[in-house]
DNA sequence: CGGGGCCTGT
DNA sequence: ACAGGCC
């Protein structure tokens, strides 16, 4: 989603012959001797996930009528990213709406401003890794780190030397039978749970995605996008010079920006080989010591960075962005309608702001996204308390005056003035009680008990308990059953206690509901013992078990990776739930069977869900709240009112099922 | 060149 | 506090 995704892509024809040429120089005989500078100590084992197309795919999930068509998801006048349908017909993310609609007249358009969807997915796939190990960093809606050493290591102490080792996916580098895997055995296991976790990610979630796997973050970082889409590749120590020989500039290298690669080409630096040669003097003299140094590791494939749990976030902001505002009046109003929609996230964040921002930008001719101004103010402690309580309306208007006061020490309203983008942003985000402290982890954000950073570092070691757990339970390839304490539901805050609960639970022989008729062991117990006596037995009915598995092994996610299908089908017949899957079709059987996730909301029966999909959106979208009426509820989130009179967000957001708690999966079928 | 969110330096 | 830079 982010200008990286884009440049990286334009590499692939440049890693092919990358790939081509260095094969040739270098073939499959090369020892395990590190080859090049690198000093790392090299034993870390750090992943890097990247989900494909990811508004893309969360619109595809939403109406999987759009599977099929070339779809571009545009915010103002840009997509800024598209499916592979559309991509097959020459449209790139970043192209303007007039270039992409002369390439491809039938693109499909979904507006891609409102981010809830969006980041409500992003923070269910961090979830899920979650579950896997704690050591899991975000970067933007769509990537995620792991450091997974430890599980690494917990796998590697229980191979007998007579075990032999594969790995998963590509090989940076190497032709898929050249690699010997016993020679990185760390890589290699570090392949299999990578691949571990895009199964995860696909049969719970049903998204597709690539990772890298490798011994830093930069390098993770730059493998995973070496085979696209829905594949993943390690990369070998000795390959480290060729990956970061193939980048085409500086640029490419994760961490220097534009401007630093405008001062390195000042230096006349414009390759990463020239980065890798150039005298550390120079560089510090420009840069300062500590950036130079950092800059050059980077060059040589070096990265000691560590891989730090993003935790909650630090702040909740909202924008927008137009071509010209330049009364205040229409600034006001533009102000109150960003509030009233943050105020509503802050509220269910469950933490208290202490400081507000206010960002603008003015137009400038030159340099039109440069130049952004900001003023900050402290939230008064009364303010803040009714954000937290839930006391919205008044809120908002004593923040759009708090906002008026900062604005005017921007502007000079009494001049004419130009603006492009407002902001708001809520920072200093505090938990309140002692007793939110330590429990849960990003579960939190979504659960309604965010706590912040440090004290959910405090939580580590109850996590790593239940990796260790999960670690053997992965080793039994029990992988989907432990990580499913996914999807939050209702007010229950998932802590790490409860984790373990699950995870013990599940790699145990059964548990948890005994009293009653038992679900299938997929089914979450929870929903299940709440559902109607019919749809149980259907649920235990052999037949519904057989049309899952038949129905499985015939969606298949789009998978080049050949080397992961073997895989998927043996997990199929351990977890007939793969059933999770949500794609296509599926989600309406899922809907109608056993809903997942949401518990408010019924798909009846009779329906024929491919016609469904077929229906216009707005047709769909009364149906579904027509039947959600119609159904009984069976657990009930928090539902707060969505925020009256006050002008909601430039699309028409009502009421719905806008709780990120009761995750309800009628948002997925909302039209955009 | 969208909508976020993070970190660092002064 | 605020700007700048990263993704």
């Amino acid at each position: 989603m982010d200008n990286s995704d884009g440049e990286v892509e334009e590499d692939e024809t440049e890693w092919k012959t990358c790939f081509v040429d260095s094969a040739a120089v270098c073939p499959a005989t090369s020892p395990a001797a590190a080859s090049g500078p690198v000093i790392e100590s090299a034993h870390r084992i750090i992943l890097h996930f990247d989900l494909d197309c990811f508004y893309a795919q969360v619109e595809m999930i939403r109406n999987p009528a759009l599977r099929d068509v070339p779809l571009g998801i545009q915010q103002k006048y840009i997509i800024v990213t598209c499916n592979y349908v559309a991509r097959e017909r020459g449209v790139t993310k970043l192209m303007s709406v007039t270039d992409a609609k002369e390439k491809c007249p039938e693109l499909v358009l979904v507006k891609g401003e409102d981010l809830t969807h969006y980041r409500e997915m992003s923070y269910q796939v961090t979830e899920l890794l979650l579950s896997f190990c704690p050591l899991v960093e975000r970067l933007g809606f769509d990537e995620n780190f792991m450091d997974v050493t430890e599980m690494v290591e917990r796998r590697l102490a229980r191979i007998s030397e007579s075990d032999s080792l594969s790995f998963k996916g590509n090989v940076f580098n190497h032709s898929s039978a050249d690699a010997n895997a016993s020679h990185h055995p760390r890589l290699a296991i570090g392949s299999h749970i990578a691949a571990e976790m895009r199964d995860a990610i696909w049969s719970k979630l049903g998204l597709t995605g690539c990772a890298g796997v490798a011994t830093n973050k930069l390098l993770a970082k730059l493998v995973s996008g070496t085979f696209k889409p829905n594949q993943q590749t390690v990369l070998l120590q000795e390959n480290v010079s060729d990956i970061m020989g193939c980048l085409s500039g500086l640029r490419k290298v994760p961490g220097v920006g534009h401007q630093t690669a405008k001062r390195l080409q000042a230096l006349g630096l414009v390759s990463v080989k020239d980065l890798q040669l150039c005298p550390l003097g120079d560089l510090a003299r420009e840069l300062g010591g500590t950036t130079a140094q950092r800059l050059r590791n980077l060059a040589l494939g070096i990265d000691e960075s560590a891989v730090t749990p993003t935790g909650a976030p630090q702040s909740l902001s909202d924008e927008d962005s137009f071509r010209k505002m330049c009364s205040v009046k229409e600034v006001m109003a533009k102000i109150q309608e960003l509030l009233g929609g943050l105020v509503e996230r802050m509220h269910k964040d469950g933490r208290q702001p202490q400081t507000f921002r206010l960002t603008i930008r003015r137009f400038s001719a030159t340099n039109k996204w440069f130049s952004r101004e900001s003023r900050q103010a402290p939230i008064p402690s009364g303010v803040g308390q009714k954000i937290v309580s839930g006391n919205i309306e008044d809120t908002v208007s004593q923040l759009v005056l708090l906002a008026g006061k900062l604005f005017h020490k921007m502007v000079d309203c009494s001049a004419a003035f130009h603006l492009t983008l407002i902001n708001v942003c809520f920072s200093n985000l505090q938990s309140r009680g002692p007793a939110a402290s330590g429990k849960g982890a990003i579960t939190s954000f979504f659960t309604h008990n965010a706590s912040p950073r440090k004290t959910q570092i405090s939580s580590i070691q109850n996590q790593n308990n239940s990796a260790q757990n999960a670690d053997s339970c992965l080793l039994d390839h029990q992988i989907s059953e432990f990580s499913r304490n996914v999807p939050p539901k209702g007010q229950m805050t998932c802590n790490s206690e409860q984790s373990e609960e699950n995870y013990e639970a599940s790699c145990s022989t059964e548990g948890i509901n005994s009293d009653k008729t038992k679900p299938p062991p997929h089914v979450d117990p929870e929903v299940f013992r709440l559902l109607p006596e019919e749809i149980q037995k259907e649920l235990l009915s052999p037949d519904y078990l057989n049309s899952l598995q038949s129905y499985m092994s015939k969606h298949e996610p789009p998978e080049n990776d050949s080397s992961m299908k073997a895989d998927r089908s043996r997990m199929n017949h351990q977890q007939p739930a793969g059933m999770r899957v949500i794609n296509e079709e599926n989600v309406m059987e899922q809907e109608k069977l056993w809903l997942p996730r949401s518990s408010d909301c019924n798909f009846p029966g009779n329906v024929d869900p491919e016609v469904f999909s077929e229906l216009p959106p707005d047709v769909q979208k009364e149906l579904m709240s027509e039947w959600k009426q119609q159904n009984p509820v069976l657990k009930t989130p928090s539902s707060r009112k969505t925020g009256k009179g006050s002008i909601s967000k430039g699309k028409d957001r009502k009421a719905e099922g806008r709780s990120s708690q009761s995750n309800n999966l009628l948002k997925y079928f909302k039209p955009g």
